[in-house]
DNA sequence: TTATAGATTGCCT
DNA sequence: GGCAATCTATAAT
């Protein structure tokens, strides 16, 4: 697991040239020594005050503050009374725009994140369900952040530029071989725009066969 | 102060 | 494929 984040300026610039250049990179969860790491497959762009899907629509509240700050930092939020979502925010102080995780490829600490999200992980069960049981992990925004345990009460504004965060995002060397480019999943506003992006092929995006 | 919709998920038929 | 669960930000009263 590559030990060093990916530099604030990775997140200074435009957020769907962000969302896209995330794929492939490592989410990085440490707990004490250990650590889980899930490859971020699936992403979404929510641009500024122009973008009517995105929380930063109405302007600066309390709710999105954290999406109006510099960029590199975690902004978390609660949706459905059930689920936490996991976004990066974009661009300098002042300008809107962040990129929301949407699904991972689980690559270390499984038994953790099974045990996180309520789910039996034994060697039977991986053998027999193993492609089903393992998307059950990290695919989707709610999933995921049950699975590394992210919450707005822990998380919402951490670093995720900085080493001695419990939460970063670092590059192992991966290049997606090909990058699909689709609307947004489950809102309402602004439906149409093509701000999804997923690495084409890769089994653990959400929605079949990688569309939707 | 009350009502409503929401960047989701899991269980039901 | 349909729908309930369950909290909260925001709009409407």
């Amino acid at each position: 697991v590559p030990a060093v984040p990916l530099p604030r300026e990775f997140y200074d610039r435009d957020t769907r040239r962000v969302a896209r250049a995330l794929l492939g990179k490592i989410l990085i969860r440490r707990e004490g020594r250990r650590h889980l790491t899930g490859r971020i497959v699936e992403t979404e762009a929510y641009l500024g005050t122009d973008d009517a899907a995105a929380h930063s629509a109405p302007g600066i509240t309390a709710r999105n503050r954290v999406i109006f700050g510099p960029p590199g930092h975690a902004y978390v939020y609660f949706i459905y009374g059930n689920h936490y979502c996991l976004n990066v925010n974009c661009l300098p102080e002042g300008q809107a725009g962040c990129v929301l995780i949407r699904a991972l490829e689980p690559l270390t600490g499984l038994e953790q994140m099974a045990r996180n999200r309520g789910l039996a992980l034994d060697h039977k069960a991986v053998e027999t369900h193993a492609p089903r049981l393992l998307r059950q992990l990290t695919t989707g925004p709610g999933r995921l952040c049950q699975a590394f345990a992210i919450t707005r009460e822990r998380d919402n504004g951490k670093d995720v530029t900085n080493a001695r965060s419990d939460l970063t995002i670092a590059d192992d060397g991966f290049r997606p071989r090909r990058v699909l480019t689709t609307p947004r999943i489950g809102i309402t506003k602004s439906a149409d725009e093509m701000l999804r992006y997923l690495i084409e092929g890769n089994p653990f995006a959400s929605g079949v066969m990688n569309k939707r």
